[in-house]
DNA sequence: TCTTGCGCTGGAGTGCACTCCAGCTTGCAG
DNA sequence: CTGCAAGCTGGAGTGCACTCCAGCGCAAGA
């Protein structure tokens, strides 16, 4: 039965140690198992769920979704229809933040040309005239 | 000479009456002119200006940058070089962005298709032997 | 043995980006 | 003329997600 210290489950996931123990404190990780002297040690099991939480935190759930979300994990199997449910819905708002970014850095692409055109105007000749919107 | 009001710059940009204000303050609008009783009127040069704002704000940029960038406008024609400059890096980070996205909404869909693997297992025989880490 | 470093707790503090409020003035529809 | 929606100011408050701190305990390598 393998065991990680907190500086190991740092290492390997990139949370910060207080944000571990801010995670635990919530109740978006279940309490964490301690050795004789009160020390955490971290399972194989807290760190692929930690896994879990940096995907839906990278996407953009917040904390109380997620820890809404570890409560059912935590309720046992029946709950895992629902659980299909809210990750469905946030797969979905992931699909539009990722449509919006894409439809976004095209924006800022047309104006990165735009600004180039007018750096290639020879000096003095452009006016600051028909200037874009976007 | 067209003038928008406080209302109408809401409904056509999005931001609220107390976000306008607040961009005032910081610097990040220029100071919007007024009307004889000290109301403001926007131009057209102001909301095509926040129409970049929200390009830059929903692309990720702080605010603290954007502020910057507008001091970049304001200071004349002489500082587009650096503008493409700060542009061109924020891009490349719009485009990490978007390819982390896609990575985390991958991993997000293959946790849904195992969830739903597992509820087309017949009641009883799936055993949570064999749990997979994301 | 010593000292360096990892870890512990509860609670306070931070940074960002707004958002709200009281108390007031204006604009305009009926 | 009246009433009410829209707008004004300065300043305080909010919500989120951490992040930091003091003061302490344990442990292991030089």
């Amino acid at each position: 039965m393998v065991a990680y210290t907190p500086g190991q489950v740092v290492e390997e996931t990139g949370f910060s140690l207080d944000t571990l123990r801010y995670y635990e404190r919530i109740g978006l990780l279940e309490p964490i198992g301690r050795n004789a002297s009160g020390q955490r040690r971290f399972t194989e099991g807290d760190v692929s769920w930690l896994g879990m939480v940096r995907c839906l935190r990278d996407t953009g759930m917040p904390i109380a979704e997620m820890v809404r979300f570890a409560e059912l994990v935590r309720a046992g199997d029946q709950t895992i229809p629902e659980r299909v449910e809210v990750l469905e819905a946030h797969d979905r708002r992931v699909e539009e933040q990722l449509a919006d970014l894409r439809d976004k850095q095209e924006a800022l692409q047309r104006k990165i040309h735009y600004y180039k055109d007018v750096m290639s105007i020879p000096d003095g000749v452009y006016d600051a005239q028909g200037q874009q919107a976007l």
